[in-house]
RNA sequence: GGGAGCAUAGCUCAGCUGGGAGAGCAUCUGCCUUACAAGCAGAGGGUCAUAGGUUCGAGCCCUAUUGUUCCCACCA
């Protein structure tokens, strides 16, 4: 890395650095009963995805950790692997066929499996091998997929277990049905969005009155499934039409009156539509007054007719119906439209009958589906169901009882909510690409086998036609054994009883209801213990203006695109700086520019110590004598080392980073740097080969502190430093040492880098340039501290010369006082007397205030009596050196007027 | 309807269990000082949303208010 440019250049670097730690197989864990384990199981990334920017800053802070724990001595593994994601992917195979003009159904499920899976060949390895790109330190010899072997087994296994435990079931629920996917999808992939829409007012005759009860729906193309209307039994309008009928119109069928809780005497005119099949609330006003259930929509969402009718009185005919198995109706001529059309044509007859009365415009939320945003129809479908009351307590008090922990704590408030007011999960999808589930039936006598092999002669009549239940499982089926199936489960593995239970989950809140419930109830349900110690959450990127990064506006950040421009390590940087626990960050190129530069520093930093160092033998202790610098420098870094460890343990990454930075910037490079160039470029030998010896100390730390955050560059300066071992990854975190403590000195250095920059601060805002030299005179009590600084201060305050005593009396000199020194500098062509003195009474006004603040804590009888003894004697400290400095501005004015 | 987050410098955000307000970018001034102009040395800039309260002491804790973002539920 010594050649010649001046710049970092993160393109020559970090494809080779990380082609080197995968060859050497660095990253790979094994059962190590003399280690402790430390593990991460990756939040499997979507087979058919791109890296984004959100899986960017998931996998840096996993990697982050991942890290971290390795360097730390841990046997550190982080299991990667992707996920089939069922929906998403089996919509990208369709639309794929659809472009050549071929249907699922043409083709067949076993061709279509087999396309499935040429896809996920060909696609499945293209987003982990852009997982490289971040240098992310995951285990690759143990990545998994959701539908390989190993996790097949342990789906089916788990659907045999709850099945067995009667925690699985079938039956005709509502359910959530997305009409372009074909499927049903659970509670939690529903999202609502506001739309516009109307509540139409249809007049429904009483058959026996003759009135007209006025009905008002937002969708009236249910109306042809209505199988009851609504009134609240309290309800005094109404009190005469217990036990009447409605005609219901269009369809000219008779329909009664049902009292029922559901009916709101506060809404609207408090007469309410049923219609069991496509509403949930309808369904269970249905169930409680056994009202028929009429679907009307065909699963396609049509309105359904006669061929949909035959259909089911053939099902009917082989006695196949099962409990609240929907009727079918023939819409007649709305049948087979769709039901946007149905909506338009059924309004238009019931404004041509006289029957509609008011069109009244309102906003209304509507559940789309997650994955197509079409709008999600409530039906009534025979689907499989997880029974989740008695999953969802035990992983209720598991967090309760801190068993896990969610980081930050109130992000657990969304685990609550969830699991506190869950329903039954709907597992069975209509889909083809995914886990089949386990379950066979016989075609002659119904008999059900639940199976982790096929099944070909059926138990109850000994025929040969079984046949495979069509549908797949949710694909969060499968995500929820993630933790343990990736480590070998069902088979009681080495490394299931070394890495289970995990360590930490990083994911964003986004994903708690959908994933990590279900991972904590399914780790507790099946190896009696939790998935995972530490939740750890993070926010959600935002682009630079704060909404969301999205498709659809075309503001998504591209990483990779970030990675070319300013590197792996600068993306990295900025994902962890500034990044508190579980809030929303913004991007903003700007700082990954600047994170960039902090990257160039370093780099150039050690370009310099390798300039310094070469054609030396530099041994990589410390020498024996050490200079006041030397021990500022390695006390600070020594408290860096304690701090940064003590923020990653409490998941402050943030903070960790900030430090590091400071640092690295300010302490090592713009102080410590400039301060050794005296020793370097001296003819001491001695005290250059000390001050090479501390500067490669000092950089070797800090390389190993930042690795973590910046793999790439530091293992890239950290090989050409001189170095034991091969790889940086490898080393030792850096630790805290009383060793290395050297408070005494460390304050007293602070004493002459003060006054340095209280030199500086004068010289600038006189507009004294640097070659413009003078000579310092320091008046101090602490001589002796001062005498060490001598050449610094000609380094670092252009000083010609340096005289250090009790007092001096010098006339035409700029006066520079801090707590600890009086320091005259004759510019006396630039002295301007009057406002010297102004200056100097400026200064004396600010430090008396803040005397006078401490003053007044120090005479409170409440503070000195309840405060605690550190903070008092901080502030007598405080006090003490105010007074001093107090006194060193008036002597000074007082030599000047 | 229930719940949560956020509100701090011109902008974007840190600020750990209460003990003298910070960074990056932007602005201004002076520097090509042989590691770095992607840099160096400095400067300016904040009633920490508002109003109360607790405390010796509040950006931080409590209550209310305002603005804003989000989650969940409901929606005939």
């Amino acid at each position: 890395m010594a050649e010649l440019n001046k710049s970092y250049d993160p393109q020559q670097v970090e494809d080779r650095i990380y082609r080197y730690w995968l060859d050497n197989n660095y990253f790979h864990a094994e059962v190590n009963p003399d280690k402790k384990p430390y593990c991460i199981v990756m939040p499997p990334p979507n087979i058919t995805g791109q890296l984004h920017i959100g899986h960017a800053l998931d996998n840096t802070l996993q990697d982050i950790l991942i890290r971290w724990r390795r360097m730390q001595g841990y046997e550190a593994l982080w299991l990667p692997g992707t996920d089939h994601a069922s929906i998403a992917t089996e919509a990208k195979i369709v639309e794929a066929m659809r472009k050549e003009g071929v249907t699922k159904e043409e083709l067949g499920r076993e061709k279509f499996l087999e396309r499935a899976w040429d896809w996920k060949r060909e696609y499945g390895g293209r987003i982990t091998k852009q997982f490289w790109k971040l240098g992310v330190s995951c285990d690759w010899q143990r990545e998994r997929f959701t539908m390989d072997e190993g996790c097949s087994n342990a789906v089916k296994e788990v659907f045999i277990k709850l099945y067995n435990e009667g925690l699985i079931y079938r039956g005709n629920r509502m359910v959530n049905w997305c009409p372009h996917c074909c499927t049903s999808i659970s509670d939690a992939e529903v999202e609502y969005s506001e739309k516009s829409g109307n509540f139409w007012h249809i007049l429904y005759p009483v058959k026996e009155t003759g009135e007209m009860l006025e009905i008002a729906t937002t969708r009236p193309e249910t109306m042809l499934g209505d199988t009851a209307i609504a009134i609240n039994v309290e309800d005094e309008r109404y009190k005469h039409l217990h036990g009447c009928h409605v005609i219901l119109p269009l369809l000219d069928k008779e329909i009664p009156i049902v009292c029922d809780e559901h009916a709101d005497m506060e809404k609207g005119t408090g007469v309410v539509k049923i219609t069991p099949a496509h509403d949930p609330n309808d369904f269970e006003v249905g169930l409680r007054h056994s009202l028929p259930i009429v679907r009307c929509f065909t699963y396609d969402g049509h309105m359904t007719g006669a061929d949909d009718v035959a259909a089911y009185e053939e099902l009917k005919a082989k006695g196949k119906l099962s409990e609240n198995e929907p009727e079918v109706l023939d819409c007649g001529k709305y049948a087979g439209m769709t039901t946007d059309e149905a909506r338009k044509a059924i309004v238009a007859d019931l404004t041509e009958l006289g029957l509609l009365t008011e069109i009244e415009p309102l906003t209304h939320d509507v559940g789309e589906c997650y994955r197509c945003h079409t709008t999600i129809e409530p039906m009534v479908s025979k689907q499989w169901f997880v029974k989740m009351e008695p999953l969802a307590k035990p992983a209720i008090k598991a967090v309760r009882d801190g068993d896990t922990k969610f980081i930050p704590k109130r992000s657990e408030k969304i685990y609550f909510n969830w699991l506190e007011n869950i329903k039954d999960w709907c597992i069975s999808r209509q889909l083809w690409w995914g886990h089949r589930i386990p379950v066979y039936y016989c075609d002659e006598c119904g008999e059900m086998v639940v199976s982790k092999t096929p099944v070909d002669t059926c138990p109850a009549c000994g025929c040969k036609h079984m046949t495979q239940d069509p549908d797949t499982l949710d694909t969060w089926f499968s995500s929820a054994l993630w933790p343990f199936s990736t480590l070998g489960w069902p088979e009681n593995t080495e490394e299931l009883k070394y890495f289970y239970p995990t360590d930490t989950l990083v994911t964003g809140y986004d994903i708690i209801f959908f994933w990590v419930v279900r991972m904590m109830f399914s780790g507790i349900h099946n190896m009696g213990d939790v998935p995972f110690r530490t939740v750890f959450i993070h926010g959600l990127i935002r682009d630079s203006q704060g909404r969301k990064m999205s498709k659809s506006l075309g503001n998504g950040v591209d990483p990779i695109e970030i990675i070319e421009r300013y590197g792996a390590d600068a993306l990295r940087f900025f994902l962890a700086t500034g990044n508190s626990p579980g809030n929303d960050m913004r991007f903003s190129e700007e700082r990954v520019e600047s994170c960039r530069n902090f990257a160039n520093k370093l780099y150039n930093a050690s370009r310099f110590v390798l300039m310094n160092i070469e054609g030396y033998e530099v041994p990589l202790s410390l020498p024996t004598d050490l200079k006041l610098e030397d021990k500022w420098i390695l006390s600070t870094l020594n408290t860096l080392c304690r701090d940064v460890t003590d923020n990653l343990e409490k998941f402050e990454l943030g903070i960790a980073v900030q430090k590091l930075y400071d640092f690295i910037w300010d302490c090592f490079c713009d102080w410590y740097i400039e301060l050794k160039k005296t020793d370097l470029y001296s003819d001491d030998e001695a005290a250059a080969q000390s001050a090479r010896q501390v500067l490669v100390y000092v950089l070797d730390k800090i390389l190993k502190l930042l690795h973590p955050f910046m793999p790439f560059i530091t293992e890239e300066i950290w090989q050409s430093i001189p170095h034991e071992g091969e790889t940086v990854m490898l080393q030792k975190y850096p630790e805290y040492t009383e060793a290395l403590c050297f408070d005494r000195e460390a304050a007293d250095m602070l004493k002459i880098m003060q006054a340095i920059t209280a030199i500086r601060t004068q010289r600038n805002e006189m507009n004294v340039p640097p070659s413009k030299k003078a000579k310092v005179y320091i008046a101090t009590k602490s001589a002796s501290t001062f005498e060490q600084g001598t050449e610094f201060f000609k380094k670092l305050a252009s000083a010609s010369d340096i005289e250090i005593g009790e007092d001096f009396s010098i006339d035409g000199a700029v006066t520079v006082v801090t707590a600890d020194a009086k320091i005259y500098i004759p510019l006396s062509e630039l002295v301007d007397k009057e406002a010297e003195l102004k200056r100097l009474n400026k200064e004396l006004a600010q430090t008396e205030k803040l005397l006078a603040q401490d003053e007044g804590k120090l005479n409170n009888q409440g503070f000195m009596s309840k405060a605690p003894a550190a903070v008092i004697d901080k502030i007598k400290g405080q006090a003490e050196r105010e007074r001093e400095k107090i006194a060193l501005i008036k002597a000074a004015i007082a030599q000047l007027g």
